[in-house]
DNA sequence: ATAATTTGGTTTATATTGTAAACTTGTTTA
DNA sequence: TAAACAAGTTTACAATATAAACCAAATTAT
């Protein structure tokens, strides 16, 4: 009845991140930061968990002389996403 | 821009315990156990915490001999979920 | 009768997670 | 050239979730 919501994607943070990436092309390390309100630690941290699951990849390199990470959504996170949204619904709608 | 979601209501098991007292009058510990396919222990657990929170309330008493526990949604605990919701909407409607 | 099993839970121990604080490396500004 | 800032990473700690172990009473089997 109720089905297995992705341990990875609920997740405050992890899922903030990738609901701004499933809005864009891609976006940077202190593009995220600023829209997500987390700390550099935490934002470190939960996107490598999610490049460990394959859902982004991270590019870095520099903008100007200042180091820049770029965060883009791949399609195993893409189809992620979709699926617990749908998963989450099965939760949300019950009933009242 | 992402709203804070209630830490009591973002985890799997206490999530499917109010789902499924939004859409019913009340509902008892082996109902709630077979519907969720949690453990006894840890639904007895969660359903502590969200009592803590008085988003349910629990009474027990006995059903012939046999123990019962029966759970039921407190109006906070009603207005919690609607904010959860909510706030989980922002998280899920980004764009694509 | 009484031993074994089942029901309906609770307590407690452990594994996992989330988070912030502290640190690093390099850059810009005073 | 020293101080402050930018962009992260590492690490340590606190909070959570979860299952395993336990308990008490009822039921069933012998």
């Amino acid at each position: 009845m109720f089905p297995k919501l992705d341990p990875l994607l609920h997740s405050e943070l992890r899922l903030a991140v990738m609901s701004i990436l499933a809005g864009v092309d891609e976006a940077d390390f202190t593009y995220l930061k600023k829209q997500t309100g987390a700390t550099s630690g935490n934002l470190s941290v939960q996107i490598d968990k999610l490049t460990a699951a394959g859902y982004i990849t991270v590019e870095k390199g520099f903008k100007g002389k200042m180091p820049r990470t770029t965060c883009k959504m791949t399609p195993a996170g893409q189809e992620a996403f979709r699926g617990y949204v749908e998963a989450l619904k099965e939760y949300l709608s019950s009933g009242k």
